[in-house]
DNA sequence: TTGACAATACCGTCCAGACGGTACAGCTGT
DNA sequence: ACAGCTGTACCGTCTGGACGGTATTGTCAA
């Protein structure tokens, strides 16, 4: 099969996460994923030597892409006077609005491996100090970080707890704190 | 061994949960947890006749034992305006002062199967009305819950996002949200 | 230009070990 | 007598990963 530099990598990352949501996150194989990237075991551990480097990837990949989708709503916002929360709210509300299922990719290295999520935590430890710092209120910062955090929670363990139009009317009273 | 009525069902369910903090959710065997809980496998089995069955009560205790505490706080607020409100926070700064490990129990029962979840789902549904009807403010008492529930994700995740002069600081606020 | 070689990107097979679960015979405190 | 175990033996399945092989593409000296 004739294959760009890395698309069987992503490929792959990407089949892994989709399984780890369809059949539970500690039931991800090295087969299984191979079959759903449409490469064989043998290929698949021509890229990730082990299983541990995949989740490895997985969590690395997210990562990414987080930190991609997060760039381009502060650039939205760069006239703004809060454009790091803004844009932090902004990428939560995609989120939800396109429903796609949640990034159980992250499950998967947890069950595997707790330490898995330090990138994770590296990330976000950042990135509420950039909130914090773009907002000026300490305080105010940790509300809307953990209000989201707990939303994202929610998403991620599949909790449902709150309908769409409770969503709604609570990222909206977060718009009008973080705007005032 | 001399043991009471479920007593043993009570260590097997501890075990396990210790057991998935200490050597990841998703590698917990019914081998280690009897060999923890000092127990045979046949006596395990006996208990729990499947695995499925363990996670299932490992999940039912932990809704159990977080209702007893919350209840208590309740009882202990009643003459207040909020009782639930205040007594949610309060079950969850004892949670991070005792600096206990996270209930990882449920991470196990996720990454053996997310429906797991699903009373402690209902469980939360049922408080984050009730904390509704409690604050009359339905905005404050999402934001009361998700901030809550966004620090319990921290600490189920091991993420360690903040600190814990971060954390008393934000409750504190919450405190002060909630009594006005 | 070409031929030798090497790196990349896989494929297909095999295996030791772990796991969940069964079965069952025996022990023991009440 | 019987619930509540213990201990052992076992089975079928699945899994991570090692391994050897193959086809394609790239590099580079002669």
């Amino acid at each position: 099969m004739v294959t760009g530099r890395h698309e069987t990598r992503e490929r792959i990352v990407q089949a892994a996460s989709e399984l780890a949501w369809e059949s539970g996150p500690g039931k991800l194989s090295l087969d299984a994923v191979a079959a759903k990237a449409g490469v064989s075991k043998g290929g698949l551990l021509y890229h990730f030597p082990s299983k541990a480097k995949l989740l490895e990837a997985t969590v690395e990949t997210f990562v990414e892409d987080y930190d991609r989708l997060l760039k381009e709503r502060e650039a939205a916002h760069a006239q703004a006077t809060t454009p790091v929360a803004q844009a932090f709210l902004d990428v939560f509300i995609d989120d939800v609005r396109c429903k796609r299922p949640p990034s159980s990719g992250i499950l998967a290295a947890l069950a595997e491996d707790p330490s898995f999520l330090n990138p994770i935590k590296r990330y976000d430890r950042a990135l509420l100090d950039r909130i914090k710092a773009d907002l000026g209120d300490t305080g105010l910062a940790m509300i809307l970080y953990f209000v989201i955090s707990g939303l994202k929670c929610n998403e991620l363990l599949s909790l449902n707890v709150v309908r769409q139009d409770e969503i709604d009317s609570l990222t909206e009273r977060l718009r009008a704190l973080i705007s005032e």
